[in-house]
RNA sequence: UGGGGUAUAGCCAAGUGGUAAGGCACCGGUUUCUGGUACCGGCAUUCACAGGUUCGAAUCCUGUUACCCCAGCCA
């Protein structure tokens, strides 16, 4: 199955496609504009897509804009790993890097022009008595007794403030719109605050910052933005936007387009959170593979091409919505049945001796790299007088439609032999110690005459096999809305304690070569990602469970079970 | 309660006056040296609800309900 694009349609691209047709746009630009501020996540990977995609759908362009106004935020470091993940995602802005900050000379300026139209004043008020001038949802606000201010006077304690004369929270500059506007956004949001602090790309240059209102529309007016694409949550932003367009001599009209963000369940992607997760040490750092950041996600095994399929398979709407994270396993899983080499690898041993085999006997049994890609090649598998299996292959006594070994039952080795289970040795303690089994050595290559065998198992060589270190991750969260708890202590008692399980497992040998980020198909098991920083060190072979294979078995069990129960 | 939005299956989602796409999940079956994959079939007589217009309504009109967002000098 193919995960790349098909360009489902959505309501942007009908909306697009409909000014091309009337004449309305005739090219488009979009930007991907995030605030350095953190690491991006799956709901960042959306937009990033939407971006993206539109613009490579119509032949535009898309920009990289950091929206760095709030210096106090921000850091260097995720203007670097944003630029890696938007990279690995496959996708390449055009031009350079642009930052909001590039923008703030022309921002002043236009500051300085609202003044001298009457449109913005300095306002003296404090953060709490600015709350009480705005008044509520249902009562409207009250002018601020700084609002008549004159031009002049405007002018100068605006130079003042730029020149760092005044301390922070001393006063800001306001536009002039509607103190009594039902959409509070337009109750004379602050456009200009005072920040004595450092900025990662002006150094110490300014002491005032200009808001997201004041800075995010014009910075698309000024790269000749023509959709402006964000989340619903800024909707009632838009007048204010528009606003802002209409009253400054601004090179061009970018509209702003809303579009609903995208959850998934089982996860967070709060900020807050997710650097809740990493301080209180629940997880391993921002790219620990249990994380929905784009680095957590990449650790995991997630590939580029299945991020971006899973975009396009949960669409782009405006209601609230919270997609299944079965779908996000149903992408990879898609992209590594196709691209994934195979191997075997045992998880949980059982030793099992092959009593007609003799004991310095060694075959080199060579097994295809995929079963339905002869251009990933062959692999060699040893095959000796014992071997491991996985102890969830053998059931002393077995139920019945169980396909694989029990004493008696013949089974298949992968890409091998067919072999008999003739007895089973126990420990003092009753426990299995291993299987003496006999091997038909007609069946290599062939169905064995006069009965059928159904049940295939993988195997390793105990000889030859090679330790790993298999990590297992699920969900790092039991309940479907975890991002629904406030409260710290709530929100973490649904931390699902086999979010991770490490085991030691045995390999066949050919995932000696395995290099970091390498992909496979552990068959019948799942698929998995040699660690991209963990593997290799001192030798040591690290696997990441990406997604389990689906397990039919295990379910026509459970339901079995539950039936049982019931009846 | 003021303003702004959204309601189509368990979850996403197309559909814009001509008789409910597709995907995920789920349920059957076929194939299979992965209980995987692939393939075949099933899964909304109805689109939040109630009226109305129309030959015909998920789509138009009226009313109702539910849910989401907004009272940062965050974005």
């Amino acid at each position: 199955m193919s995960v790349e694009s098909s360009n489902a349609p959505n309501f942007l691209s009908n909306q697009i496609r409909e000014e091309i047709s009337n004449g309305q746009t005739q090219h488009i630009v979009t930007r991907f504009p995030p605030e350095p501020n953190g690491f991006l996540h799956i709901g960042h990977a959306k937009s990033i897509w939407v971006n993206f995609s539109l613009a490579e759908q119509f032949g535009g362009r898309c920009h990289l804009r950091f929206d760095d106004t709030n210096p106090a935020k921000e850091e260097e470091q995720f203007v670097q790993s944003i630029q890696q993940d938007i990279q690995w995602l496959g996708y390449r802005w055009s031009g350079e890097v642009r930052y909001a900050s590039q923008y703030f000379d022309q921002l002043y300026e236009w500051a300085i022009h609202l003044v001298k139209q009457g449109l913005a004043y300095v306002d003296d008020l404090s953060a709490e008595q600015m709350r009480e001038y705005r008044g509520t949802l249902t009562e409207p606000g009250r002018p601020s007794p700084y609002r008549e201010r004159s031009v002049e006077e405007n002018l100068d304690l605006l130079e003042r403030m730029a020149t760092g004369e005044f301390g922070e929270g001393e006063k800001v500059l306001r536009a002039r719109i509607d103190m009594a506007s039902p959409n509070i956004n337009l109750r004379d949001p602050v456009l200009y605050r005072i920040r004595h602090a450092h900025h990662h790309q002006t150094g110490d240059k300014w002491k005032i910052y200009p808001s997201y209102d004041f800075a995010h529309g014009q910075s698309d007016a000024i790269e000749g933005i023509t959709h402006s694409i964000c989340t619903l949550e800024f909707e009632d932003h838009r007048p204010l936007y528009n606003w802002m367009l209409e009253h400054l001599p601004v090179p061009a009209r970018p509209r702003q387009i809303e579009f609903a963000r995208m959850n998934v369940n089982y996860t967070v992607t709060s900020k807050r959170k997710l650097r809740l997760l990493v301080e209180k040490g629940i997880v391993n750092g921002w790219d620990d593979p249990r994380m929905p950041t784009i680095s957590g996600l990449r650790r995991r095994g997630y590939t580029p091409a299945s991020l971006r399929h899973f975009c396009e398979m949960t669409g782009v709407a405006r209601s609230a919505n919270v997609v299944d994270i079965a779908m996000l396993y149903s992408a990879i899983r898609s992209d590594l049945e196709e691209n994934a080499p195979r191997a075997m690898c045992v998880l949980n041993p059982l030793k099992v001796v092959l009593t007609n085999v003799a004991e310095d006997h060694e075959e080199q049994i060579e097994a295809a790299g995929h079963p339905a890609r002869e251009d990933m090649g062959t692999r060699i598998l040893p095959l000796a007088r014992e071997l491991y299996i996985d102890a969830d292959d053998f059931m002393e006594e077995p139920p019945k439609k169980f396909f694989r070994l029990a004493p008696g039952k013949e089974v298949r080795l992968r890409n091998a032999y067919v072999i008999k289970c003739d007895e089973v040795v126990k420990n003092d303690d009753g426990s299995i110690k291993e299987l003496r089994c006999s091997v038909d050595f007609d069946t290599l290559g062939a169905n064995p005459e006069g009965r059928k065998v159904k049940g295939v198992i993988h195997w390793v060589s105990a000889e030859h096999g090679v330790p790993v270190e298999v990590r297992n991750y699920d969900n790092l969260f039991t309940v479907e809305a975890p991002d629904k708890f406030k409260d710290e202590q709530e929100f973490l008692a649904n931390l699902n304690p086999e979010s991770l399980s490490v085991t030691e497992g045995i390999g066949e040998p050919s995932l000696r070569d395995a290099q970091p980020e390498d992909h496979f198909q552990f068959e019948r098991v799942g698929y998995f990602c040699a660690d991209r920083f963990d593997h290799g060190d001192n030798g040591k072979l690290v696997f990441n469970r990406t997604v389990s294979l689906k397990d039919g078995w295990a379910k026509a069990q459970k339901k079995a079970a539950q039936a049982g129960q019931q009846g």
